[in-house]
DNA sequence: TATTATTCCTATTGACATTGTAGGAATTGA
DNA sequence: TCAATTCCTACAATGTCAATAGGAATAATA
């Protein structure tokens, strides 16, 4: 049940660019940044653009940026492009086969309303209330 | 985000024997109505039996049943059990050592509400509640 | 007591996913 | 023309998942 580095490097690289919104990023500052790995990451933000989350820039002085404002990104957008679907089992997955068990199988109640919650939670966080999070936490003396 | 076969068949595996309350259950039989391998059943149900989910009852005409009524049994025990922590990431795992970005790690407030809402289902939903759903399923006719 | 049926224990394996690394091609600004 | 950047594809190391395999231990029963 847990979430990969695809998908919170994912959230991670979509911070950065919001928290430099009107800039063009170069990749190698978000790793600088995020202390990740900058080939990974390439790999990462691919996807990203490929699906229009986010512009790119080529040649020198490039970089990326984001396409819209940070509202307009939902969690769930974000990690169901980089992790696949967040369902918990692959019978509930969009696109999938039904199992052949579903008309018998009482488990898959319980598997649809875990993917229900998560699926609540995701859809109604942005990017943006990320960004006011990382706001606040750096606000506050925050003591460990 | 998904939920493995261990944490999956060993519900199965549950629910099988809280059918069959007051019987002692052969592993083989288990496995023929739930159509899973004998063997790989065996690795999981130690991990049940060790627990004290079941009893088991060696040598000839042994078997295995439920030590509590499957009121007893919540989902998200026996999946803590068999999966490990239903955590997100790892550092928001029980006895996970916290991350030292925790101060200024905005995504994790994101991962404790994932975590909450998966706690919230699997908590409140009971073995027996998985068997009523069953019998409820093979009650109605069906029809995929 | 011998046989048979069962659980118990541990090692191994094949396939696949994860998490990167590596190298170079294409593009663009200066 | 050069340097800086994204883009593309292949490869690799490691680990996890989902079993399979074989035999030891235990207990009922004939």
């Amino acid at each position: 049940m847990t979430i990969s580095t695809k998908g919170r490097y994912a959230l991670r690289i979509m911070m950065d660019l919001g928290s430099h919104i009107g800039e063009t990023i170069k990749l190698k500052d978000i790793a600088a940044r995020q202390e990740l790995s900058e080939k990974y990451m390439e790999q990462i933000i691919a996807v990203l653009n490929k699906a229009g989350y986010v512009r790119s820039t080529r040649g020198a002085q490039g970089g990326y940026q984001l396409v819209k404002n940070p509202e307009a990104y939902s969690v769930g957008m974000i990690l169901r492009l980089t992790e696949g679907s967040l369902a918990p089992v692959e019978c509930l997955a969009e696109n999938a086969l039904p199992c052949e068990r579903h008309g018998q199988c009482a488990t898959v109640e319980l598997y649809k309303r875990i993917y229900d919650a998560v699926n609540q939670v995701v859809d109604n966080m942005s990017l943006q209330d990320l960004l006011d999070i990382e706001a606040k936490k750096a606000a506050s003396d925050f003591v460990i």
